[in-house]
DNA sequence: TTCAGAAATGTTATCGATCACATCGGCTTT
DNA sequence: AAAGCCGATGTGATCGATAACATTTCTGAA
């Protein structure tokens, strides 16, 4: 910084300023102080900065480590946004969203005086871990309690679930089964009210909850006694592995999608369209979540109280043949 | 740390020998510089260690944006091993593996100040980028170029397609269609040479060599051809999810697998044991690739010269029905 | 022309750690 | 008993940026 200073004939803390774009720099200066930047290749320290500010250019993540399609494409879309915007982005996977686990995760991130918190918190496990992070510190919670009163960027879940639903029902079906995902998550939750409330609504019986985790063999497990139960058209699984599994069970079992029973999904999958049948599911925007988390961490950080703090996302239903709009 | 040092009664000097472990201090001054810590929960700033000794406890990681199965899964078990080795994790992804926008993602991490740096370089393109790196620098390559010689982890890509083409040689085809991945993929590329060699050390003709994206909907589409023609029995795809996509265009002409045409495809994704059939597949041990190559960056962060700098992980063949053991 | 006030720039202190070197006992060696 | 050395600890400089305050230069109104 100092050889900056030095080329461009000024202080060093010109070059900070030009740094920083403060608004009191002379333009030929600015334009000076560019160009030795340029010529020496130089290029700021990001320790200095955050041992004077307190505050790096990094944002932290914490996440359940994991492999599902949602949270490691949510992640994905996120390290991309967030690269856009000059942040580079840390992450810290948990194994479980247990509350010592969230906090020595947290503290890593602390130490690494990172400039905001994005907490990707599908349990209600995650949220109780919240006293852990400093007031001061900006955090974005994605898929966390709404009733939290935190800032919070969700996907519309109860909505996709009343799409569905009602697809199927519009379609002729009496009622509609559905397999939900782990309990826990309010993902399943949201899902499952949706679900319900449609059903209520219609009038229609509300068959009883299954519930399994999201993988394709608990899908398979489910799928084979719902297979053998001729009272069942239609069914609604909580995400497209499940569906994986429900499809190939009915299909053991000779019992035709969609001719006997409808199927449909949620999360649209890449490979969605290429099961067999292909899967009518509810896709999820992931990459407007993502973005939408961002600039409220953003808009934190620049301290906008303005800023609305809750951001729902609605999601989308896409009609393949497993569900079509009419049996 | 100076209050630390106060309350322990000792200088600021002896509190940064405990943090890191000097051998010259007092068992007893040790104790109580580690009772003071505790008692005023004391946390050292990163930042200005990072500062004074240019380097951070992070390490960065440069991959290619994407929810591939392979590359996430890769991604996640690293920043888990990484985690329990006290390293953060700054992911840095780029949406192509071209030269400039490595350069750019390399870049940011210099500016971390990031103690190591992993590629994960399935394309050439990205071996080209290396130049940007500087000498001294701790990097492992996942997934690189073996020739490059740099520190490089891989799964042995030749033997997954050997065991996979062998498999199906073994079951009495005469000979084994192979659908690839993009060329320009180390792995692909791999995939092909196993598949090759093996069809040419068994006298077997070797088909024409289709090759696709690693998409479901690519695997259709060139499933849609195969299914066309009598003499395919045999299928080698390069991932699970081109080979769902054949797996339904086989269904849909009417063609059984795998009494018609067995199908054999490469990743295990957690989804495979439930595709209609389930399917044969190479399964690829992410977990012990991401723990080895953080264990080739620790040694070279060591400067642990005698340790190796190519790590080769076998891959496994899982038998399901898409392929069975005899037709 | 003068002078207040704003704009542009410079000077020095500071963040919190490590590094290099200085100091001080105690122990061995001759 | 003196010299020499080593282990334990302390002192002050340093990393590279920004913050706070000081100073100079410019602008426009009285």
């Amino acid at each position: 910084m100092t050889d900056v200073a030095r080329l461009a004939g000024v202080s060093h803390q010109t070059v900070s300023r030009v740094l920083n774009d403060h608004p009191n720099v002379k333009e030929q200066t600015r334009i000076r102080v560019r160009a030795a930047i340029a010529e020496l290749g130089y290029r700021p320290n990001r320790a200095a900065r955050a041992l004077v500010t307190g505050r790096s250019q990094l944002i932290g993540v914490v996440a359940r480590n994991s492999t599902l399609f949602g949270p490691a494409t949510m992640l994905s879309e996120f390290e991309q946004a967030a690269a856009d915007a000059g942040f580079a982005v840390s992450v810290g996977s948990v194994r479980e969203l247990d509350r010592s686990s969230i906090s020595a995760v947290v503290d890593r991130h602390l130490d690494q005086r990172v400039a905001g918190l994005v907490v990707i918190a599908n349990t209600a496990s995650a949220t109780e871990a919240l006293a852990e992070i400093p007031e001061d510190l900006p955090v974005v919670f994605i898929d966390g309690d709404p009733a939290s009163g935190r800032p919070l960027v969700t996907v519309d879940q109860v909505a996709g679930a009343r799409a569905a639903t009602r697809h199927l029902l519009d379609a002729g079906h009496e009622t509609v089964w559905h397999v939900s995902g782990p309990t826990d998550w309010f993902d399943s939750a949201g899902r499952i009210q949706g679900w319900r409330q449609t059903l209520e609504e219609a009038g229609a019986e509300v068959p009883p909850l299954l519930s399994a985790d999201w993988s394709a063999a608990e899908g398979y497990r489910t799928g084979q006694m719902l297979a053998r139960m001729p009272e069942v058209t239609a069914i609604f699984t909580a995400n497209d592995h499940l569906a994986l599994g429900i499809l190939r069970a009915l299909h053991e079992r000779g019992r035709r999608v969609p001719h006997d029973v409808s199927v449909v999904g949620f999360d649209d999958v890449p490979e969605a369209a290429y099961f067999i049948p292909p899967l009518t599911t509810v896709r999820q925007a992931f990459g407007d979540v993502a973005r939408a988390a961002l600039s409220l961490l953003l808009g934190q950080m620049r301290d906008d109280s303005g800023m609305a703090d809750q951001i729902v996302v609605p999601p989308q239903l896409i009609v393949r043949e497993s569900a079509p709009r009419r049996i």
